[in-house]
DNA sequence: GTAGTTTTTTAGAATAATTCTAATTCCAAT
DNA sequence: ATTGGAATTAGAATTATTCTAAAAAACTAC
């Protein structure tokens, strides 16, 4: 854990809204003004390949990432372009619902829901 | 239907392999020999804008086009790279098990697995 | 502490999938 | 055949991300 690991870390805990490494560059400026973009990708790059931070991707658009390392899905709100956690009920194993072929070994889910709040 | 977005259109059903663009520009070739990158983007666009043809995106890697239009999920194979469609079991809404917020409404459900085949 | 070594950060260039622009071609309707 | 709109095309532009190389920082013996 470096200082700009540390801050980039705590600015993705501090507000659990998805942000892009744009938005995190900028929140991260906040705390550390000389950091660079490349530092934000660095660190986010070090934080994902240690299981520390989810990277979420919807479409195309600019990756996101995410702090919470529980089991969950992402719902994109269109209307307002939020991604919010959505949690699996208790106890619900979503592998047991799919056709999955024989000897499949799952290592990732990923769960992305598009659609708005009425 | 122009004879570019038929043929990109059959590219797409004869082998359900979730190709990327540039595979199915590679394909398309063969029968139309002049056809350019930009037009198999264009035709694409349209029938995925028509709901006839699936964008499948598997974290940042190049989009792959999907014909199936039943709800279904896909397998990423990390050793082969290949793509598989994944249906759900019978009667099976997925929906039903996740914790969404008051009022939500799901226009798309996007399943990607990430694994490996025993 | 200093010298030497490794890791990290930084600025800027490079990359690559996709989109855009503008010109040309196609095609259906008159 | 002419025309008008839509589609295709080649190539330039865009943009999120990655790479490169140099400087800074962090560590590790001595
Ligand atoms: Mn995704
Ligand atoms: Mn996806
Ligand atoms: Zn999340
Ligand atoms: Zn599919």
């Amino acid at each position: 854990m470096t200082k700009q690991r540390k801050v980039v870390y705590d600015v993705l805990r501090s507000k659990r809204d998805h942000p892009t490494a744009q938005m995190i560059f900028e929140r991260t400026q906040k705390e550390l003004p000389t950091v660079s973009l490349a530092t934000i990708y660095n660190c986010l790059e070090a934080l994902v390949s240690h299981d520390v931070v989810k990277q979420v991707n919807v479409d195309r658009e600019p990756s996101r990432y995410c702090p919470n390392l529980a089991e969950h899905g992402h719902f994109h709100n269109k209307q307002t372009g939020d991604v919010i956690d959505i949690n699996f009920k208790p106890d619900v194993n979503l592998a047991e619902f799919l056709d999955l072929p024989e000897g499949a070994v799952i290592e990732d889910l990923e769960l992305n829901i598009k659609g708005f709040l009425k």
